[in-house]
DNA sequence: ATGTATGCAAAACATTTGCACCTGG
DNA sequence: CCAGGTGCAAATGTTTTGCATACAT
């Protein structure tokens, strides 16, 4: 029940937020920019235009249920906040963004940051690289 | 000399590149944004155009002279590139920016790159936080 | 009903680009 | 001299905002 969702989270039930919502959690790709989601919405007939989109899903970012990061580009990207902290890896010829999580280093994360004298509110680390997978316009044919 | 420094990255000695280079050497700050040096070129009686200071920080780039790094906020930060890698904190109240390196993190990037089938070519780890150091608007007064 | 949400268009930013003019080697 | 560099303004791409209208409760 997606309109339940929105309740929990202390927000009006609407019509913008529930297709969102509803697209996020689609699950065809976990990680979406605003105009990946309003192409969407378009594609699925609905009406909304893309301030509302960046409105809601700023809300949503607010509310706890989604993440925004920044990737290089100047753009965001936003995926649903399953409560599960991960760092990204991104491939820069097709794209493709996978997940990862090593305790190694978020400790030595937390020992760095407590010896330059920092609270920790979050981090980002981000790799970029050329995946060996296929189909990605960068993988040689016969390699 | 800065003029040897340009020459040797191959790029023609002209004002608006000595000026920035000399800048970003002048040692003020380490962390310099496109208009940071824009505003500091103007402050020195420079007639130099932001899309000058672009397009020389993006030759400066390619020419390994700075290293461009992604913040939040949708604006890139520039700096001298020494050759050595390293990562940053920032503090989300004050902006103070500072920079560490960990062999621990860098080995564990490389495994797991490797394990997920990708080439890195770089990565950007940025920690957020709050300093506990002075002057920091964050900072409590009787800490 | 009534305060909030939305759509549209315009604004705000950071960055890039087209083009005529200027400059370094 | 002449390819390449620069300044300006206009274009770009992303995200935000003002405002009149529409909607959820």
């Amino acid at each position: 029940m997606v309109s339940k969702e929105l309740k929990e989270a202390g927000l009006k039930v609407t019509v913008p937020r529930l297709r969102i919502l509803e697209i996020l959690e689609s699950g065809r790709r976990r990680h979406l920019s605003a105009e990946d989601v309003y192409k969407a919405l378009i594609a699925s007939g609905d009406d909304i235009g893309i301030a509302t989109v960046y409105r809601v899903l700023t809300q949503f970012e607010s509310a706890g249920l989604v993440k925004r990061h920044n990737f290089e580009g100047g753009h965001s990207v936003f995926e649903l906040d399953d409560g599960g902290h991960h760092d990204h890896i991104v491939c820069i010829d097709c794209g493709r963004v996978e997940e990862f999580m090593d305790e190694t280093i978020e400790t030595r994360q937390d020992e760095i940051a407590a010896s330059h004298d920092f609270d920790i509110h979050d981090h980002s680390l981000i790799l970029y690289g050329h995946c060996r997978k296929d189909p990605c316009p960068h993988r040689k044919k016969g390699g």
